[in-house]
DNA sequence: AGCTTGTTCAAGAATAATTCCAATTTTCAT
DNA sequence: ATGAAAATTGGAATTATTCTTGAACAAGCT
């Protein structure tokens, strides 16, 4: 009588690729990286569990854990770290900071000024390799009224 | 016959202020804080309680977080996170960013070059009110045989 | 010195983000 | 279809950190 298990086999939809980054993809996976390509607020792990039960209601958080890992080591998304907040995660592969406003809450992306490369602008032995940079800021966005 | 509670009350040492940046100063405070400065690797709280134990040899975890939050909090002493990992702490006042030698897993203070002030760098709103700042390297110094 | 009051300390319990585990389910290649 | 490998799930475990509570302590006052 109960309708037990009858949602257990989901169909992968038509635009889901096989894979990205060389990662498998499986529909977990997809609508993960999916959501965060739509809402690029930079959510949380249990952001991304909650908005994304949606489509997948029988989803786990420790497998959306274990997307967002394997996103993040594929290279297909970025984790973010504010202190000693929860984790964050971020499509945008480009090089960029992150801007957290006081006022509001959100985070913004922050790109470097045109030709300005970070290694530069730092007092680094000669021959240091670089393979990550994270930057993080604080402070106020400028109000519209001012 | 058994020395009981003998050395419950601790003499302060006589350099020890009567406080820093505000600041009560006691004598776990001290000890703690005398530490930072005189082991300047970026040690963990757990790193401190285990090497403070030398001078106090009832200090607790717990005090120990206690102190160094209240060093922190009237900025004494700056908090240092890498990823996920434990924090770390550092006595460096100075604008400084933090690069991590994946061979040999130590931490190094780095400064921006003269004359270069990050806000200059980045793509910011004008009006924009900076607060904090934090830069994190990864990556591997130059070996001294290369 | 004794009393009062606020602060700090210690020990252990509680919290919360994340990771681990074992059992099932799904996927992929034969 | 069959078997192996990989992924998912729900719940337990982990771990850094915070909280709680009572005892110890420090400072100010009489
Ligand atoms: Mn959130
Ligand atoms: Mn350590
Ligand atoms: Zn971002
Ligand atoms: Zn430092």
């Amino acid at each position: 009588m109960v309708n037990q298990a009858s949602e257990s086999t989901q169909e992968s939809p038509s635009d889901m690729p096989a894979e990205i980054s060389g990662l498998r993809m499986t529909r977990q996976r997809w609508e993960v990286y999916r959501l965060l390509l739509e809402q690029r607020d930079h959510p949380t792990a249990n952001d991304v569990f909650m908005r994304v039960k949606d489509r997948l209601p029988n989803i786990s958080l420790a497998t959306v854990y274990n997307c967002l890992e394997a996103l993040v080591q594929h290279g297909a998304i970025r984790q973010v770290n504010f202190e000693r907040e929860s984790s964050r995660f971020c499509p945008n592969l480009e090089e960029h900071g992150h801007f957290h406003d006081k006022r509001s809450g959100t985070i913004h992306d922050v790109t470097f000024k045109p030709g300005v490369q970070l290694a530069d602008v730092l007092e680094l032995p000669p021959g240091t390799l670089i393979t990550d940079i994270e930057i993080t800021l604080r402070g106020e966005l400028p109000t519209a009224h001012s």
